[in-house]
RNA sequence: GGGCAAGUAGCUCAAUCGGUUAGAGCACUUGGCUUACAUCCAAGAGGUUGGGGGUUCGAGUCCCUCCUUGCCCA
């Protein structure tokens, strides 16, 4: 034991432990057809993505999880893995490529791909070795990747299905563009912005006129592909132009002026112009008016033929222009400042433009529909249930999914199409199939072309639980067992990105949810709130917290620092506090063992594998009957919190009972056996010390793995490893021991509190004279914990059931009825002083007794409230009266004033 | 415009879906290296729970309203 160093090092301690673990196979459960197992499947980090506190979180709550479930004995799979991250990949290689001064077109699809590929390989070890650093216990001979043989599979099947069910269409919509990345986007990557902007009032000319409709639009450029002006069907000022032509600016085609309920007549000028192909509510519009639609961009944002002289300019370089020539043509109005809500790429942040293009899409109603009733009829649950409601409404108000990515890098759609026409086309596994099919349908010498895009990267995300398993091969072993997995565990931030689509996909293809339970966690933000960011530079990287204070410090804060779905301000100082607990329980650890050095191997063997039944716990002496009572209640009441998900609350329940209670309270009081005459007394402790510290670091252990599984490696113990000790049962709970020894407590705290207000040295033993009524055996037996915790004189220290004749220069303390102490503090004690204080201790106990009188005053309040509550009120006011009539009794002795 | 959340000690957070002295950590004050730990120990100070109104015997918790901040959706 005194190799043990002084501070807990978690630098050396957390690898190795590590390294173990994982090369002992502990992470991979046993399939026990006859245990309903635990499964969590991870949500999947970026493969070649860097760890952030978000990882951080899902890490600290899944593995918390599969823990605790793994030391109950549930066959507990963590299943892990990466994603491909179609865009964010792609973004990467294509950036390194610049750097040679290549673009992906250079090399060509293959070779990109065999890059990307190249790229993953090497970068995509990182994030998982990280993952690692922080303890997580997930399986790793199970790891996938969406990209994987497998999974890909998962992927055709599920595209093939919704295809034949119908579920899947292609179509000319019109969708987010995004002009940086040259791919549509779904409406969930498109983030919106309150922007200034400039309204731009322009003249609508109309045809064999002078008059002119005023206009107004935030995107002038816009103004080339109008199909039409719109007016409100009641507007006064513009009802006479319904019916007739106006010529578009510059362009000098002609349009037709249609009234519309949804033009807003308070805004701008309440004439609106319409471009179908361009804004997505003008498309609506569009097709209610049967409005032709005209695209005039190309997918890189510079407009096209259809933008006559401007074509082949970039967007905003267009919109000075026409904008300067309409102002030479006499056709502005003028501009005004305007605040307006500008679509942002969610990724690159670019403004994203809307248009018209062909492209892949679900249909989600018919899906949605099951995944609603999943939550409502309880089948899945999601915790904070507040968000549910977040869920039904985007669920009730869902529309299409836009699937298809302008992408090389992901899963290739399973879509030929049939000798150039892109109205025919085969769905199937492979070229092959295709080849098989077409020659069936076309001959023998059809020509198939396949479709150059990529899906979603969530739509293969969205089959994860099951894709992992093993789907669509139902009868593989880990897809009968471990599916449906148990909880859902991720950030609130992917609730529909995610979340819901993995519920649809699930209810449709495996015809069962996919998971118990939605366990949402919110964001990690600064210490002061701010979101985290590299702009602002406020941003905490997990592995430097790791390295720092070790990723238990990181794990308990995360874990006990937030509730579910709400945001957590990640302080610092609480990751230090976190750390010195490591350290507490290294050196309490460090404390048990320095007393077992001496012992003979029976009794050590004795304490490997220790317990108590009741009638032991019963004949224990009080400090014992009380560590051990309260550390059943602790079991009980973790065991229970866990059971609910309150993480925090229980975390916080243990930090408590190992800090406050077992370390600052009882490892105090056992040092008066260990070091007393008395060698079985010595034993006796040393079996507590060990059984409490023993079952306290397994209840510890799946919040911060690394300490507690270290100590417990050195501590007698029987098994392997701390991760596969059985979840600590609970015993007896004596409530009187409990109540006893608390009395006991205040005691101490009262002589320690009149030593302080006296300014006692902490190192001086004080006499004392202590009328003990209820507790006389208690403190007669454990006289040597009183004088050693309130650091009394031996010699001086008389404990009588009542005191007949109370010393005259003395502090005196009422600790509660019948208990109270006389601490004759030779020479110090100044009855001035001693009035004031007793006067102001008589003042807070009139309080008291004044509030429980008025309450129990109350004829409804004893009628109506339950009668624990009313007993409850009695009892304290009764305690309250008697501790005050003592005081005063004792001021009237000392000649004060008794006010 | 609609929805949701947050507002509690100087700071960061709790308070287990109504029960009475609102709890921690950090910071602060006083005193201590007491043979596990100064990453420590003992004691202490610090709150009208954002404002106002209501329901209730009883409200941080439920209802209404207003203010501030953040998020989501249109």
């Amino acid at each position: 034991m005194s190799t043990l160093p002084k501070t807990y090092n978690h630098r050396d301690t957390e690898p190795r432990l590590y390294e173990w673990w994982e090369s002992s196979g502990f992470f991979t459960p046993e399939i026990d057809w006859s245990k309903k197992p635990f499964v969590i499947a991870m949500p999947p980090p970026n493969v070649t993505g860097a760890l952030h506190m978000g990882h951080a979180m899902f890490v600290t709550l899944e593995d918390l999880m599969t823990r605790y479930h793994r030391m109950k004995g549930d066959p507990t799979l963590w299943l892990p893995g990466t994603d491909h991250a179609g865009i964010a990949t792609q973004l990467q290689v294509e950036k390194a490529l610049a750097k040679e001064g290549k673009t992906r077109w250079d090399l060509g699809r293959e070779a990109f791909e065999a890059r990307v590929w190249a790229w993953k390989e090497e970068y995509g070890g990182y994030i998982t070795r990280q993952l690692r650093r922080l303890g997580a216990s997930c399986d790793w001979t199970r790891e996938r990747f969406t990209l994987d043989e497998g999974l890909s599979q998962a992927v055709l099947e599920a595209f093939i299905r919704l295809h034949e069910k119908g579920l899947i269409y292609r179509g000319e919509y019109m969708v987010n563009w995004s002009p940086n990345l040259q791919t549509a986007v779904s409406d969930l990557e498109v983030e919106y912005s309150e922007e200034e902007g400039i309204l731009y009032f322009f003249k609508y000319r109309l045809k064999d006129s002078d008059d002119f409709i005023p206009v107004a639009t935030t995107r002038p450029e816009t103004i080339l592909g109008d199909t039409a002006v719109a007016v409100h069907p009641e507007d006064e000022r513009y009802r006479q132009y319904v019916g007739r032509t106006v010529l578009v600016p510059i362009l000098n085609r002609e349009i037709p002026v249609i009234a519309d309920e949804y033009v807003d007549r308070e805004f701008g000028t309440g004439a609106l112009k319409v471009t179908p192909g361009h804004d997505p509510n003008d498309y609506e519009i569009g097709r209610r008016h049967n409005l032709p639609i005209i695209n005039i961009m190309n997918s890189d944002a510079t407009l096209n033929e259809n933008a006559g002289p401007y074509a082949g300019l970039d967007r905003f370089e267009a919109r000075k222009q026409l904008w300067a020539d309409m102002e030479a043509a006499g056709l502005t109005i003028k501009t005004e400042r305007h605040m307006q809500r500008v679509p942002r790429s969610q990724r690159g942040g670019e403004i994203i433009e809307p248009m018209v293009s062909k492209q892949w899409f679900v249909k989600m109603k018919p899906l949605a529909e099951p995944a609603l009733e999943a939550v409502r009829t309880g089948k899945i649950r999601i915790i904070p249930e507040r968000f549910e409601k977040t869920y039904f409404h985007w669920l009730e108000n869902i529309r299409d999914w836009c699937i298809s990515r302008q992408l090389w890098w992901g899963h290739r759609i399973p879509v030929w199409y049939v000798d150039g026409n892109e109205d025919e086309y085969i769905v199937a596994r492979n070229e092959e199939e295709a080849y098989a099919k077409a020659r069936e349908r076309y001959g023998e010498h059809v020509t198939l072309e396949r479709d150059p895009d990529v899906l979603d990267t969530w739509f293969s995300s969205a089959l994860w639980p099951f894709s992992t398993l093993g789907w669509p091969d139902e009868s593989a072993e880990d897809y009968r067992y471990f599916y449906p997995t148990t909880v859902m565990e991720t950030g609130y931030d992917i609730l529909f990105f995610w979340v819901a689509r993995m519920i649809m996909t699930g209810l449709e293809f495996t015809g069962k949810p996919p998971f118990e339970v939605v366990y949402l966690h919110g964001l990690v933000r600064d210490e002061h709130g701010h979101k985290m960011s590299k702009t602002l530079g406020n941003v905490i990287d997990p592995l430097d917290v790791v390295e720092q204070y070790g990723a238990d410090a990181l794990r308990f804060t995360l874990a006990t620092g937030s509730t579910p779905g709400q945001d957590i301000n990640l302080s610092m100082s609480r990751i230090e506090a976190n750390r010195n607990f490591s350290n507490k329980i290294w050196n309490a650890t460090r404390f048990v063992l320095s007393n077992l050095e001496r012992i003979d191997d029976a009794e050590r063997d004795a304490l490997a594998d220790i317990t108590f039944t009741d009638e032991e716990v019963q004949a224990l002496p009080l400090p014992e009957r009380w560590i051990v009572s309260r550390l059943h209640q602790v079991i009980a009441e973790v065991t229970d919190l866990l059971d609910r998900f309150y993480f925090g609350e229980a975390g916080r329940t243990l930090y408590h009972f190992f800090w406050n209670e077992f370390a600052d309270w009882y490892i105090e009081a056992a040092k008066t056996r260990l070091y007393g005459e008395d060698p079985a007394r010595a034993r006796m402790a040393r079996r507590v010390l060990v059984y409490v510290l023993e079952r306290t670091l397994r209840l510890l252990h799946p919040y911060i793995p690394f300490v507690t599984e270290e100590a417990w490696q050195h501590l007698p113990h029987t098994g392997d490893t701390l991760m596969k000790a059985p979840w600590p049962a609970p015993g007896l709970v004596d409530e009187d021991a409990i109540e006893r020894f608390t009395a006991v407590q205040e005691l101490i705290r009262a002589i320690r509190n009149v030593r302080n207000e006296y300014d006692v040295e902490p190192g001086r033993r004080i006499a004392a004279l202590i009328a003990a009524g209820a507790a006389l055996d208690d403190l007669e037996a454990e006289r040597d914990v009183l004088l050693a915790l309130a650091r009394l004189d031996e010699d001086r220290l008389e404990i009588v059931s009542e005191v007949d004749e109370a010393p005259e220069l003395a502090a005196h303390v009422v600790v509660r009825e019948g208990l109270e102490a006389y601490l004759p503090l030779a020479g110090m004690v100044d009855l001035e002083q001693e009035r004031a204080r007793l006067q102001k201790q008589a003042a807070e106990l009139e309080d008291v007794v004044k509030r429980h009188r008025a309450r129990l005053a109350n004829e409804n309040f004893v009628q109506k409230a339950p009668a624990h509550i009313v007993e409850g009120a009695r009892q304290a006011l009764a305690d309250a009266e008697e501790k005050l009539a003592k005081v005063r009794e004792r001021l009237a002795r000392l000649g004060g004033t008794n006010t």
